[in-house]
DNA sequence: CCTGATTAGTTGAATTTTCAACTAAGTTAC
DNA sequence: GTAACTTAGTTGAAAATTCAACTAATCAGG
């Protein structure tokens, strides 16, 4: 091992990584509770947000499933209830009949309607109104960043 | 509604919101993922963790599930599988008959012995070392001011 | 064309998580 | 002391998630 990069944490760097865990896991279910009182989970809501920016409210299964951060079985297992709930349907692919599209019904679309506001509020609420601006642009950058080393260290396993 | 908080956010505040769900998730992913080479998950880790830093390595089964922020019965179970896996012990607790305490096992101690290098290594190399001195200043801030907005906004609901 | 490899998506079984109901012990107030 | 309430923790069933195996369609090379 290199020196310079001690095995274990500073107390500087361990505040920050259990600032950031606990809050993370808190968020997440603050979010979780507040958009269970629309009967969604979070990712109920993003897969209808996807679905909702996509044309005609279409999308296919696999490109959901990558945009949503969801495993191709788990997004089927979970279009299989939200199509039970009459959120979503799936039609068959025009040019590749291998291929699913997952399409928003107009109650999924009305679900998001309605639940989108209280969502938003939650969102700003718990985490972009207590930041400053200045914060919220090194939270975008930071982010960026990590998000862009975990893509190129996944690109080496491949 | 107040003018001045749109319902809606700003591209600004959207890029750092979406920055930072996109970022988490697969953070999160990351470290599971990293700590699956020991046959750990993140709440097993953070379970062993916590009671490796407890007196005589033991703790009541409440205050464990508050500390690593698992609900009573997640625990239980969680702690039923480790247990068969041999790496806690459940013991009645001398002055609360109703109360348990998890005990770590030697087995406990030297899996989190063994996985505690390359975790640290893992939350270094996807997190830590990828911030500056300010940035990890400023999440601790930020991720504290959270955490206790969290804190005080679920003390009203009770 | 036709074989082998890849991609799309689903499925069922095993595991994990949630949820509500439950037992048992401690606490409070009369 | 005892009835009502709270706290500690577990449990089983239901729901969600993972994992590996699977079908079927497309693609790439010869």
């Amino acid at each position: 091992m290199a020196m310079g990069t001690p095995i274990w944490l500073s107390p500087a760097e361990m505040s920050a990584w259990r600032a950031y865990i606990v809050a993370s896991r808190r968020l997440w279910e603050a979010f979780e509770s507040d958009l269970g009182d629309h009967g969604l989970t979070m990712y109920d809501y993003e897969l209808l947000a996807h679905l909702s920016e996509a044309p005609a409210r279409t999308m296919r299964m696999s490109e959901l499933a990558d945009i949503a951060l969801l495993s191709r079985s788990r997004l089927s297992h979970r279009i299989k209830v939200m199509e039970k709930a009459g959120l979503v349907t799936r039609e068959e692919c025009a040019h590749d009949r291998r291929g699913l599209n997952a399409v928003m019904t107009e109650k999924g679309w009305k679900a998001i309607q309605k639940a989108a506001p209280d969502h938003v509020n939650s969102v700003r609420s718990h985490f972009i109104d207590l930041l400053s601006k200045e914060e919220l642009d090194q939270f975008t950058n930071a982010f960026s960043r990590i998000q862009e080393h975990l893509r190129s260290s996944e690109d080496l396993c491949s």
